[in-house]
DNA sequence: TCTGGGGTCCTAGGACCC
DNA sequence: TCTGGGGTCCTAGGACCC
């Protein structure tokens, strides 16, 4: 059998085990730039308040009802991450971490008898280590376990954990699922599946395979399969090497100077280095794009991205912010303000099985050196400790007008907190 | 005034090869 | 009227996820 485990309204959760007081109010949490809803306490929920929703349509409400705001804190909210998965992974044969607040678990060897016991006991163990609530569902396939998880939020007498395993229990409860709920269909394939008369979970298994095949790709038959009990999603143990690595901000204001905007495309363009090495790996190119604000309601927008091959596989911090000021001076237009920007980077394969190149037009090996340097001050005294020229040193700072303190995980904060 | 960020997989179609 | 056949590789775009 497989188990999902999945953290209650994360982000919001975080603050809430160090700001007790949030406890049964309504929280919700932001995006960057404090833009859009992106986590909602349940009482946040019920008021209405909708995920993805930007803020300033909702100012209204948050004063009326006293909503608590919080800017996203991503070094808290990973560190609780972490603890979560540690707590999982110490009570399972082995997990597959999904994303920051999910992780499979895979349960060979635990009685069947004895599961929903088990996901109760799970559900009590990581709240007592770690202050976060989360919903265990178990069942055939990671489909129908993702449903149980569902159910086990929802119905509160199931004490966060919902184990699925009878033919004609797991029938039921497809019978009443929607559709457009199941893990894999999104919105365009939930209407496709509404206008032909698919409601239901439950009438998507009654689907012919071979319709579903030719409507939804192979995608969709194996979500067919997998609510049909047949296993079609691996499980995944090991984090696979990422096959792009994005960083792309919006910014607070409108930038206008190629100046600025550099200053920017190199910073994501360092932090993208730094997430490469750190998986040991090499690109051969990346994209830069730049963009006005889409929301702005004028004649001419403005997108271009451009795609910078680089003459050899790199992780050097220098050879990738020179590679993208390169592409961006290709993009760049004077007569418009950008809003956003971002550095991918792609091609990407392991250092070690990439053959050094005999005409590479560096030493290789002085930059290599060089990053190990770089890589360790900024490890040992923080982020942008040591940046390059062209990242320049006044930041265009993002908003962040409701933080909560880095509680777990930084020592200044920390002491603040005892005074 | 104010609208997030980072990923994955699949497919169709074009370019190219012999 | 007729316009080869069988492949591979790459990319853009669409769908999805959290």
């Amino acid at each position: 059998m497989i188990g999902l485990a999945d953290c209650n309204s994360f982000f919001v959760s975080c603050e809430r085990v160090f700001n007790p007081s949030l406890l049964g109010k309504a929280v919700v949490v932001l995006s960057n730039n404090d833009g859009c809803v992106i986590s909602r306490s349940k009482e946040a929920v019920r008021l209405g308040i909708k995920m993805g929703q930007p803020v300033f349509k909702i100012m209204d409400m948050i004063r009326e009802k006293s909503v608590a705001v919080y800017s996203s804190n991503y070094i808290l909210y990973g560190d609780m991450s972490q603890r979560v998965m540690d707590t999982l992974r110490e009570s399972v044969p082995s997990i597959e971490i999904y994303s920051i607040d999910e992780a499979f678990l895979y349960l060979n060897g635990i009685e069947n008898t004895s599961l929903k016991e088990f996901g109760e006991n799970l559900v009590r163990k990581v709240g007592k280590n770690t202050g976060i609530p989360i919903s265990v569902g178990i069942s055939h396939t990671k489909t129908l376990a993702k449903i149980a998880s569902k159910l086990a939020k929802k119905y509160p007498r199931l004490n966060g954990a919902c184990y699925m395993e009878d033919d004609r229990d797991i029938r039921k409860v497809l019978k009443s699922y929607p559709v457009s709920e199941v893990w894999g269909i999104g919105r365009e394939y939930a209407k496709m599946l509404n206008s032909n008369k698919i409601n239901t979970a439950y009438e998507f298994t009654m689907a012919s395979p071979q319709w579903v095949k030719t409507k939804m790709s192979i995608m969709g038959l194996r979500i067919w399969k997998e609510l049909n009990c047949e296993p079609s999603i691996d499980f995944e143990e090991s984090a696979s090497d990422k096959k792009q690595i994005c960083t792309s901000r919006s910014f607070s204001r409108e930038l206008t100077t190629l100046d600025e905007i550099s200053q920017a495309v190199a910073s994501f363009a360092t932090t993208c280095a730094a997430s490469l090495r750190r998986q040991h790996s090499v690109c051969r190119s990346m994209h830069v794009f730049i963009l006005t604000n889409p929301y702005k309601e004028v004649t001419a927008n403005y997108y271009r991205s451009v795609i910078v091959p680089l003459e050899t596989p790199t992780d050097s911090t220098l050879v990738i912010v020179k590679g993208a000021m390169s592409g961006l001076v290709k993009i760049f237009r004077e007569e418009y303000s950008y809003k956003k920007a971002g550095v991918i980077l792609q091609d990407i394969s392991r250092k070690e099985s990439t053959p050094a190149d005999l005409f590479c037009g560096y030493d290789s090996q002085k930059h290599a050196a060089l990053m190990d340097s770089l890589d360790d001050i900024n490890t040992r005294y923080g982020r942008n400790t040591l940046v390059t020229a062209t990242q320049g040193v006044s930041k265009i700072k993002a908003n962040s007008n409701h933080l909560s303190r880095r509680y777990t995980t930084c020592w200044d904060d920390i002491i603040e907190v005892k005074i």
